[in-house]
DNA sequence: CGACGCTTTGACACAACTCAACAACCGTGG
DNA sequence: CCACGGTTGTTGAGTTGTGTCAAAGCGTCG
């Protein structure tokens, strides 16, 4: 994983579960093919609009949630270089939720039949974008007990610990500094709080050393530290039972 | 769907989803053949234990959940008959939540092996399968937004909305009552409140006359009245693009 | 009967929200 | 080059939803 150029954060984040071949790789780009650039705040999919296809993220940021009735939005993760959306819904008659682009962003989309067929053709690939799908519904449920059960200090540095992870996986992070496009308002809607108590949050991380978030770019002072106040474990990278 | 007698829970759920023939639904029933029972309180799965294998409940309660390292818990969702756990991280070394059961219960174990013998042989009934966990993660991410941006009582009357339709479908509720085992502590971790809180936020439904809980059975009241209160929209139990 | 699990209630504390400003930053156009 | 508006960040004061602590009520079961 060192030196190698990967033609796509996807094929760098599979890579990390299993060694692909070449054969393998042509696969994985083949799916990326038809990419196509979008405008940030484009919406993707709406909630609720019919479905039976995923999308692949090339670059750029998204984020995938829900609006409630009275217009307060939950997000539920940020899709970025390298992430599949909708794989596991791709039965569903409907999505289960919106997805907009909050940066610039290329993003090729998988009709589902063609997704099956890779799945019953390239079984090792098939089993590797399972991994990375399953690897994120993980996440939401990481989330999930984090706005049930942590506080927003320790929510938010859990956080920014696995965007961390999540960005290193593709190579868009080092393990002190990473760009992150992310304001606010917008890791309010993400974390259950509101913009203003983001804000005090983020503070107070600063004043207590731990990381730094300021124009667009983290800068991690104290991972230890962090991950102690976070109660962060690293997540499972390694190889799977099969194969 | 209406007179028909099910062998299993898991049997009549995948049966809203797709008609299956009669070949189909003894591949269903084979899969629950070596059931086991279990005592209420027994954990079923440990949090990072070795993996690679799902549980089908046949019947009563189970809660899946993680623990905080202050020893806070969170409950995720709670698995009742007919449900599957582990399916999507079959894949993954380990699992990512324990589980146990809240009553005593009858569970079947599949090893991925024979689950990935299914899919394969039995599109139908692997796809059926695959709708049931999609189903159930749209219903953790539903459960997050809940903690996210609603409030106690909205959340407890969405939480009891979705238990119900849930309960519908394998014919354990009608639409006005149904049998439930949980108490306030356990709904508390669920919903990510203190117990003393869930009580105040259920006597507050009681005394809106919209639902009643009490000694292990639930009442609706008010069944539109909860789903304003709540935002709550049932879920796509339609048919699919395939098939 | 006593013990235990669960529910209910009250008083109080605190985390997080709201409202209301203001400050810093940035690209745009005069 | 500076003035400008829009976006984002920062701060303070006061409110409120929910948590904590403490205690009592109630069934059920041994």
């Amino acid at each position: 994983m060192e030196e190698a150029k990967f033609e796509s954060a996807l094929a760098r984040k599979l890579s990390s579960f299993i060694k692909l071949t070449p054969d393998e790789l042509g696969v994985v780009a083949d799916l990326q093919s038809k990419s196509v650039k979008i405008k940030r705040g484009k919406e993707l999919t709406a909630e609720g609009q019919a479905n039976g296809r995923a999308i692949i993220l090339g670059s750029g940021w998204a984020c995938s949630y829900k609006i409630m009735p009275d217009g307060a939005r939950q997000i539920i993760t940020f899709p970025i270089a390298g992430d599949c959306v909708g794989v596991r819904s791709i039965l569903l008659r409907t999505s289960d939720h919106s997805l907009s682009a909050l940066t610039d962003a290329t993003v090729s989309t998988v009709e589902a039949p063609r997704l099956l067929q890779v799945l019953n053709e390239h079984p090792r690939v098939g089993a590797a974008l399972m991994w990375a799908t399953s690897r994120d519904e993980a996440m939401v449920v990481e989330h999930l007990v984090s706005i049930g059960r942590r506080n927003a200090l320790e929510r938010t540095a859990h956080f920014f610990m696995e965007l961390a992870e999540r960005l290193t996986l593709v190579g868009l992070a080092t393990s002190t500094e990473f760009k992150c496009p992310l304001n606010q308002y917008v890791l309010a809607d993400a974390l259950g709080l509101s913009a203003i108590h983001v804000n005090r949050v983020l503070r107070q991380l600063r004043e207590r050393d731990l990381m730094t978030v300021k124009s667009g770019k983290v800068i991690i002072h104290d991972l230890s530290g962090l991950c102690a106040l976070a109660g962060y474990h690293k997540m499972d990278g390694g190889r799977t039972a099969i194969e």
